[in-house]
DNA sequence: GTCTATACGATGATAGAC
DNA sequence: GTCTATCATCGTATAGAC
């Protein structure tokens, strides 16, 4: 049995630029917006709310922000930047496409279990980003999505991978990690690891043992 | 290797009691609500674009449901309806907790295929009703979940399923499928056939080829 | 940068004529 | 059942004082 995916658990870093070009009360803002929109989503999440989750005046976000919108911008290209370049970096670490596959996989539940709220929303609340940064954030994605799926075209290649579609291998791995976001309460450090394992190993051998 | 899944493709029928109960004019208003749901959301979504979709003033939609919350209602609990009875028939038609298990991952990947716009409303978008049927849809779900779960115990106990925590394999198949909603566009049926023994392998077996 | 005050369009929903 | 007319409320955003 193939046992790689033991070996190279965690050594994904997670880079945090978010933290960097934005001020104390940004930063405040773009966190409690972030979970607010995670919870109730941006069409329904209010002004008011976040200014009151902020303790400010709604008046006085504008201060920081120029719209709604413009929060929701950073949210949704600074977490797709994040993807990118870890995606660079791994690709850069690693020349086997089945150990590329297995350490973006890892990327994507570390993600989950790290970080719940900014990344939920960039997850599910980009579509409500005016029509011209969606195109720009689609394009985005579109080229995450070309790089992922000519990772796993090499490994099905090399016979590593099996051979199914790999838009359709992408889409279940991104997808099939989602839930992660909806249901995981980050409290135990110990039951993150498990569950980390298990998933890798459930998307990698598969539900049905031998 | 296990082959069964290949010759019970397809015995799943999928039950649309969505079209009992409800008038002509209701059922116009469902199915433009819920693509409207799907495609904005639901709070992004006014009553007044549902109006214009079907033709009415906004006032006459009243006539037909007694709020925008009324709507949804229907969409979530007739959809959660739907899982819970094609559940008990495949549990009625197999005593094999694995044939169980592919019956059901072969439920969702079917219902996801041909229905797109109502299960993906009913997917999304239940988190905005009041906190009354909030309640009672959350224990419907638990439910649904506990006995998908009981399955999957099931097939472990019998060696059959992978050790790995059953909600942790429930929640990885549910959200695994859920791309076919947002990506999938109903259009050609060679695909779809494809897609779903793709989808159905990927689960099963796993991305490694061995 | 934060406040008070306000603009003003959009929202869900209702009253009452036909 | 459908319409016109209307309501109260809430939405994002701005102006201007401190």
């Amino acid at each position: 049995m193939w046992k790689g995916f033991v070996l190279q658990q965690s050594l994904v870093k997670l880079i945090n630029f978010m933290k960097i070009d934005h001020s104390k009360k940004q930063l405040e803002i773009l966190e409690k917006a972030a979970a607010l929109f995670r919870d109730k989503g941006y069409a329904a999440t209010s002004m008011r709310e976040l200014a009151q989750a902020v303790n400010l005046k709604v008046s006085s976000i504008y201060s920081h922000f120029s719209s709604k919108e413009a929060i929701l911008q950073v949210i949704c290209f600074e977490n797709a930047q994040k993807f990118t370049q870890n995606m660079a970096s791994i690709e850069a670490q690693y020349n086997n496409p089945l150990q590329q596959l297995e350490a973006l996989i890892n990327l994507h539940i570390e993600i989950a279990l790290e970080d719940t709220t900014s990344v939920t929303a960039f997850n599910d609340e980009w579509r409500h980003l005016g029509e011209a940064r969606l195109e720009e954030f689609l394009s985005l994605r579109k080229e995450y999505e070309m790089k992922f799926c000519a990772i796993i075209e090499a490994g099905i290649a090399e016979g590593t991978i099996q051979d199914i579609q790999p838009q359709t291998i992408f889409y279940t791995i991104l997808s099939s990690i989602r839930w992660l976001y909806d249901w995981y309460k980050p409290n135990k450090k110990l039951e993150a690891i498990l569950i980390k394992e298990q998933v890798l190993r459930l998307l990698l051998r598969g539900i049905v043992s031998e």
